[in-house]
DNA sequence: AAAAAGCACAACCGCCCGGAG
DNA sequence: ACTCCGGGCGGTTGTGCTTTT
């Protein structure tokens, strides 16, 4: 059986919008409104699919819709709403006037998912990867937390040397600011290696502390930055990272949520109901993610490594 | 300077869901 | 109860531009 298809894919254009076919959609549009997708392209006098010209209205030609770049502070507020109701985009996409939940979906895809990676931080959880492979290891016998750490630096090696090596010049400062004055370019595989070994031996170090482990498990990244052994960049220019998920109000700190497949869905719901509340406060009265700057105001102590040598966040 | 690789964004696809009739 | 439609979503592809090699 199935639902019948929305047009004949055989006889409709695909592929870019040309600014005639977007004046003629917008023309139309502006005169009939949006009330029957389907009848809208024939109407119009377009080759196209209706669901074609639905998104191309929804996700371009809309009046209200803003181009360009996204600022930090909507770059927070994805990155602070996220971390509450995971990858829903129109959900996300509603508190930023002016952005789609394509527009979001894309910056995510494309930007802010790199960004938190390289801070450190699992774009999916909102929580630091230490704090996930502790959480992990929890579950496991210590043979298995030596399997596990050389698993995920096989998993990571490769994403971090790519953050590592993306800005030679931030390694280059750094050397010559420690002293070792070292050419950057013939000590750069030495570095490389030597990064991995640091972080490797940080990370087998966080699976196996208990005290870690036990602080993770009762208070929650960013509300106790005392308690909390994670690694974090320190500020970053133009990027705070954070939100109301920050604290015990959150379904991912919760470890409900441990990955795309979350089925945490129920409670995202209920937060989602407090999610508008909070924005709106936060943004008013000020308590928001800036609160927890504590976060950024360490150096990492898993891994023993100055949150410099870690990660590039503008990557 | 040219080719290759990387990147950002637009667009599409297939599936699902809820509301209206 | 059923169909149709609009809309949401995750995933993917296509395209054009930029950066790197």
């Amino acid at each position: 059986m199935g639902r019948i298809p929305c047009c004949e894919k055989d006889s409709v254009k695909r592929g870019q919008w040309t600014p005639e076919e977007d004046n003629k959609l917008a023309a139309y549009i502006a005169q009939y409104g949006t009330k029957n997708w389907r009848l809208i392209p024939k109407n119009a006098g377009l080759q196209r699919c209706g669901k074609s010209c639905r998104l191309r209205w929804t996700n371009y030609l809309r009046p209200d819709l803003k181009h360009g770049q996204f600022t930090d502070a909507e770059e927070q507020t994805i990155v602070k709403v996220h971390s509450v109701v995971g990858n829903r985009w129109s959900l996300i996409a509603a508190q930023l006037p002016g952005r789609t939940d394509n527009d979001v979906k894309n910056h995510w895809n494309t930007k802010l998912k790199k960004k938190l990676s390289g801070m450190g931080i699992d774009p999916v959880t909102h929580k630091p990867f230490s704090h996930l492979m502790a959480e992990i290891a929890t579950t496991l016998n210590p043979p298995q937390v030596a399997h596990l750490a050389e698993a995920a630096l096989g998993c990571f090696k490769d994403e971090m040397l790519h953050l590592l090596t993306k800005k030679p010049m931030d390694f280059q400062l750094q050397q010559s600011s420690a002293g070792q004055g070292n050419p950057f370019i013939t000590n750069k595989i030495e570095q490389k290696e030597d990064t991995i070994e640091k972080i490797k031996l940080g990370l087998s170090r966080a699976i196996q502390e208990p005290g870690m482990i036990a602080a993770s498990s009762k208070s929650h990244w960013g509300t106790s930055a005392g308690n909390f052994h994670g690694c974090f960049p320190e500020s970053v220019p133009g990027f705070q990272y954070g939100g109301p998920s920050f604290g015990n109000s959150s379904p991912w700190n919760q470890s409900m949520c441990t990955g795309s497949t979350c089925t945490a869905g129920d409670q995202q719901g209920r937060f989602h109901d407090k999610l508008e509340d909070e924005i709106g406060q936060e943004s008013e009265g000020g308590r928001d993610i800036r609160n927890s700057s504590a976060i950024f105001n360490s150096d990492c102590v898993l891994w023993d490594l100055p949150s410099a040598d870690l990660m590039n966040p503008m990557v």
